[in-house]
RNA sequence: CGGAGUGUAGUGUAACGGUAGCAUUAAUGCUUUGGGAGCAUUCGGUCCGGGUUCAAAUCCCGGCACUCCGACCA
């Protein structure tokens, strides 16, 4: 919703600081390693707020969906978060024994209103207004935004709030032939998107429980023992179950042998639904075909929770005291630290360097503070930058810097134009 | 929502019913600077409300909060 247009930062200016020690009560990594570095504050049990070096990472993820979003004819909206009762009466979802998880609050005429924990309702009534010819369709929306949901235990972090970002997109099409063929599309866009932000590699597309207009929806499911799904993965085939629909049945429709799938727990990252015209027959939502002859659209949801998958790459990237992230969703390109102690040229020379980095519109977070090595080292590998670019007395005499891959943990020294070169690439 | 556990400086931890202590942070000064430095001084605390007791961080009751297990997750 929000451009970082900051590209750089002074960690002396940084307010959050990171802690020496994990909070007591705080088992999950994510919660631990992500309050540790400074990256979110805990309001209460399953809310979060999101501190500068959190949000940067939060907003890294929210390109990347918005760019894929994008790229599959999605158009950006943002609906409200108070939601009508009327509205949800007509799609039978208001009666909190249908739906248990919503916040509802009145206004100050008693009306009764409800904190959106989905936007389907919403959306759908918007289109009314706009939808009225098969010239109209297909149309793809969508938004990113918080949703509410008063979730009955809130746990493991930020993986299951009560106050959540989430990226929510619906499709309305002709007819299932149009959807289908959407659907499909909308599953490479997702394969994109985590395989982008790095979760790629353990991230499979589950069959799980469909409705009344497809067997199956799917899940993006991201394996990590801290997951609260069981699934079952297929290994060759990079596909997966989730137990809540394995049977005989289903494996046998799939194709898939029982004794080559292994049991594995996961995150469900993202999840697409086929709605059909359970929305818009409740609604009315109706478009004219080219014989002038009344249809109902045919809907799909299609969610990701950016928040969830936050922590989801903590889960897979921290190590105790350390974290280090995926690229494209690293708060800053590099992290340059300068160990100057009192050598006023050092500090000169780490200004330099910070200022044509800057200049060249690299992002970088500079340790300018005045500390000690082995603090600011520890801090850095708190924060999690991928690339560390060192200034000190050493790398002044060799007339260049050193650069630290911290994931091959290879060291390399460049100048000031080849690191410019470096970075401005990537 | 059912079950279990835990609430002590900003953070992390001690204290048999009897002076709330230690570490760290923060502040000041001096020294120190390629992996959480040293010395000195200073600031800062028993979740809330009742009860028992000469005396409660400690025991009892109620509330609130957090964590974990389970159920739930349209």
């Amino acid at each position: 919703m929000f451009v970082v247009e900051c590209h750089h930062m002074r960690q002396s200016k940084l307010f959050s600081k990171t802690r020496f020690e994990s909070p007591k009560d705080e088992v999950s990594k994510n919660a631990d390693l992500l309050i540790r570095g400074g990256f979110i504050f805990k309001e209460m049990a399953g809310v979060y707020a999101f501190l500068p070096l959190g949000l940067r990472v939060l907003k890294k993820i929210e390109k990347v969906i918005r760019e894929e979003m994008n790229a599959l004819g999605g158009q950006e909206v943002f609906l409200t978060t108070l939601q009508e009762k009327e509205l949800w009466l007509k799609s039978g979802r208001w009666d909190d024994k249908v739906v248990d998880n919503w916040f509802k609050s009145e206004l100050k005429n008693g009306t009764q209103v409800g904190l959106a924990n989905t936007h389907e309702e919403a959306l759908t009534d918007i289109m009314l207004s706009y939808v009225n010819s098969f010239r109209d369709l297909p149309i793809y929306a969508y938004q990113i935004q918080t949703k509410f949901r008063n979730e009955a235990r809130a746990k493991s972090g930020i993986l299951r709030g009560r106050e959540f970002m989430m990226k929510d997109l619906y499709s309305f099409s002709k007819d299932k032939k149009e959807h289908d063929e959407f659907y499909e599309r909308s599953k490479e866009a997702y394969k994109k998107v985590f395989e982008r932000v790095g979760l790629g590699e353990s991230t499979y597309i589950t069959f799980a429980s469909g409705g009344s207009f497809s067997k199956y929806s799917h899940e993006f499911q991201t394996l990590t023992e801290s997951g609260e799904d069981t699934i079952y993965i297929d290994e060759a085939k990079k596909i997966a179950i989730n137990k809540e629909v394995l049977n005989d049945e289903v494996l046998n429709e799939l194709g898939l042998r029982k004794d080559t799938l292994i049991e594995r727990k996961a995150i469900e990252v993202g999840n697409i639904f086929t709605l059909g015209t359970r929305f818009s027959d409740a609604l009315g939502l109706k478009y004219k075909d080219e014989k002038g002859e009344s249809k109902q659209v045919f809907m799909g949801s299609y969610g990701i929770g950016l928040s969830r998958l936050m922590g989801t790459i903590v889960e897979i990237f921290g190590k105790e005291g350390e974290m280090i992230w995926p690229e494209e969703v690293s708060p800053f390109k590099a992290h340059l630290i300068s160990l100057a102690g009192n050598d006023e040229e050092v500090v000169k020379v780490s200004e330099k360097l910070y200022k044509e980095l800057t200049d060249a519109g690299i992002e970088i977070l500079f340790d300018d503070r005045d500390m000690r090595v082995g603090e600011k080292f520890a801090d850095a590998d708190l924060i999690g930058i991928p690339f560390r670019i060192i200034s000190s007395k050493k790398t002044m005499e060799k007339n260049s810097f050193e650069i630290k891959d911290r994931v091959t943990g290879e060291i390399s020294y460049l100048n000031t134009e080849e690191i410019i070169k470096k970075y401005s690439s990537r």
